[in-house]
DNA sequence: CTGGTTATTCTCGACTTGAGAATTTCTACT
DNA sequence: AGTAGAAATTCTCAAGTCGAGAATAACCAG
C-alpha cells in the first residue's frame, strides 16, 4: 500500500506489519536500460538489431558486458524514467554535456526521437553480489544511432549485434543478470512491433515501406514476403500517411524509386502484423 | 547497470558517477498488488470483476480506500514476488497464518491457483508525502475468492466492483497514485484475455463455455456474441481441454446441460480472441 | 535502347469473422 | 406424459483477411 515508515505508527492495527523496521534494510535502487537500434552489419551490410552495451570497469564482473544503468539520484528528486534517460545520454555520449534535466526525453537532442517505456523491475536478493539492490529497466528504441561510444567518461560503450550475445555464441555473456534482461526487453520487443506503430520510432521521419520492413525482419530475425506486407501496413487506418514523394534516386543497381511516408498517428495497430513464426512461451 | 555503492570505486573512470553518495539517499522500496477477481454483485446477481482494496488506518490518506501492499523485507531477503504473495495473503487473511514463506504461489494454499504478474514500477516523488519510495505493482488474478477481509489484523479489506471506482463514480478515489495503477492494470489485465489463456485463471477447474465467456464479459464489460465465442475458443489449439462430462444440472430456469471443460496447455492464444471495441490509446 | 533491379499491385484459393438463426437437450409446470 | 421456455451448441452465409505466387511499373547503368 505504500505506506511508509516510522512516523504515525502508533497504531496496533494491521499496518504496524508494515512499519516493521526490517523494513529499512537499506535498497539500492537503479534503472537499467536495454536501448535498441538497427544499424548494418559491418560486413555483410544487412540491417540487424543492435543492442547498446558498455564494458564494465570495475569489479565485480569487471571487464564484462553489461547494460547501461545507474543509480537513481533520489537526493536530486530524479524520476525513474529521468534517470533512465539520463543514463543513456551519459552513456552514449549523445548531449550528456549542458542539455538541461528537465523534461524527459527533450534533454538530449540526438536523443529526440527516442521512445522510452518501462520494461520491468529485478530485484531478487543476490542478483547483485555486494548488496540488495533492485533495478528498475528500461527499454529505449532509437533510429539508427551514431556510434555512440565514448560517453564523455564512460568505458567503452558499443553497439553490438543481438545475434552476438545469444546464449551460446556469447562465451562470456553480460554482467549480473543483464542476460535475462536483454531477452525480456527483445520479447517484448518483438511483440509490441506486431500490435503497436512502435517499429516507426527505428525509422527516420520519412521513410519507405521497404526501410519499415527491414526493420520488423531485423527485430523479428526472419523474411517478410514483400507484397503482402505492403498490403497490409497500408491497410491498417492511421499506420501510415503518405507524403505524396519519393525517395530522390531508386536502388544502386537499378530499380523504381519508393515511396515515402511518416508515421500517422495511430499507437495501436489494427488489425496487427503478427509474426509469421512464434513460440509457445509465456 | 546495476553496479553499487562505494567498494572497489577508487577507479576514476566513468562508473565514478554511479558510485556518487547521493545515491545513497534512502528509497524506500513497496510492493502493492491489485488482486482481481470476479464475483457475483450482491444485488443483481451479474458477474462484475472486482478488485481487492484495504482502507487506511493511517495518516496520510487515513480512512481511503488503497491497494493492498507493503515493505519488501530486504532484511530477510524477500523477493520481490514473494513480498507480494505475502501482502496479499496477509491482507486477504487466507492462509496469513503458519504458511511457510517458500515457493512464492505455495504458500497460502486458498491462494494456489493464484496468477501473479509484474505491472510496473511506480518511483515519481512525491507519489508519497512521506519519503521517497519506489512502489513495484504486481497484477493477480484468481477465481472467486471468499469475502477477504479480516487479514487477521489489516483494516476493513473488500472486495470492490471496479465500475464503484470509476473515477467520477467515486467520490473520493483511492490514496496515493493508486487509482493511476489500478487503472493500468484494468488494462494490462484486458489486454491478456486477448492473447493469452489468462482468462482460465479466473475460473475454478473445470468450467463451461459460458462462465468462460463470462469471464470476457466482465472484465472487458462488454457483452459477446455467445455462438461465435463458442466457435472461437473451441478452435484455438490448446486453449480448452473436453472433460468429456457436464454439469449436473441445466441452468435453475431450465436449459441443457453444459459440456466441462478445463484450461488445455497452451499460455498464447492463437489466433487471438479480440475485444470488439477498444480504444487508440497506448 | 536493353537487361537487371526494386517498388507496387493483382489474383486466387483457404480461412476467419460477425450476425442471425436453427437445433438439441433440459427444467418447471400443467 | 406433454408443453413452454431456457440455455448450450451448431449452422449458414456474406464480407473480410491472409499467404503464395505472379504481373506491372518505374528506374539505373551502360
Amino acid at each position: 500500500m505504500t505506506t511508509v515508515g516510522p512516523p504515525d505508527s502508533e497504531s496496533e492495527s494491521a499496518w504496524l506489519a508494515a512499519y516493521d523496521p526490517t523494513a529499512f534494510t537499506p535498497i539500492a535502487v537503479t534503472v537499467d536500460v536495454v536501448a535498441l537500434t538497427i544499424r548494418r552489419l559491418p560486413d555483410s551490410g544487412a540491417k540487424a538489431l543492435h543492442v547498446l552495451t558498455i564494458r564494465r570497469g570495475a569489479m565485480p564482473y569487471e571487464g564484462r558486458r553489461a547494460l547501461p544503468g545507474g543509480f537513481v539520484r533520489a537526493a536530486e528528486n530524479e524520476d525513474l524514467d529521468q534517470a533512465a534517460v539520463r543514463e543513456l545520454a551519459e552513456e552514449t555520449g549523445l548531449a550528456a554535456h549542458g542539455g538541461g534535466e528537465s523534461g524527459a526525453l527533450a534533454a538530449a537532442p540526438l536523443l529526440s526521437r527516442l521512445h522510452l517505456e518501462q520494461l520491468g523491475t529485478y530485484g531478487t536478493p543476490g542478483r547483485d553480489p555486494r548488496m540488495r539492490v533492485v533495478s528498475v529497466a528500461y527499454l529505449a528504441f532509437a533510429p539508427d544511432l551514431p556510434e555512440a561510444t565514448a560517453g564523455g567518461d564512460a568505458a567503452a560503450a558499443h553497439w553490438v549485434p543481438v545475434a552476438e550475445l545469444d546464449p551460446g555464441r556469447d562465451p562470456e555473456g553480460l554482467a549480473f543478470d543483464h542476460a535475462r534482461i536483454l531477452a525480456d526487453g527483445l520479447e517484448r520487443a518483438r511483440a509490441k512491433l506486431e500490435y503497436t506503430s512502435l517499429a516507426t520510432a527505428f525509422a527516420g521521419p520519412e521513410f519507405t515501406v521497404t526501410e519499415l520492413r527491414e526493420v520488423y525482419e531485423a527485430v523479428w530475425g526472419e523474411p517478410l514476403h514483400a507484397g503482402n506486407f505492403h498490403r497490409k501496413v497500408l491497410s491498417v487506418p492511421g499506420f501510415l500517411e503518405d507524403t505524396d514523394t519519393t525517395t530522390a534516386r531508386g536502388g544502386a543497381r537499378g530499380g523504381r524509386r519508393a515511396r515515402l511516408y511518416r508515421a500517422g498517428g495511430a499507437r495501436l495497430l489494427h488489425p496487427a502484423l503478427l509474426r509469421p513464426s512464434r513460440e509457445e512461451t509465456l
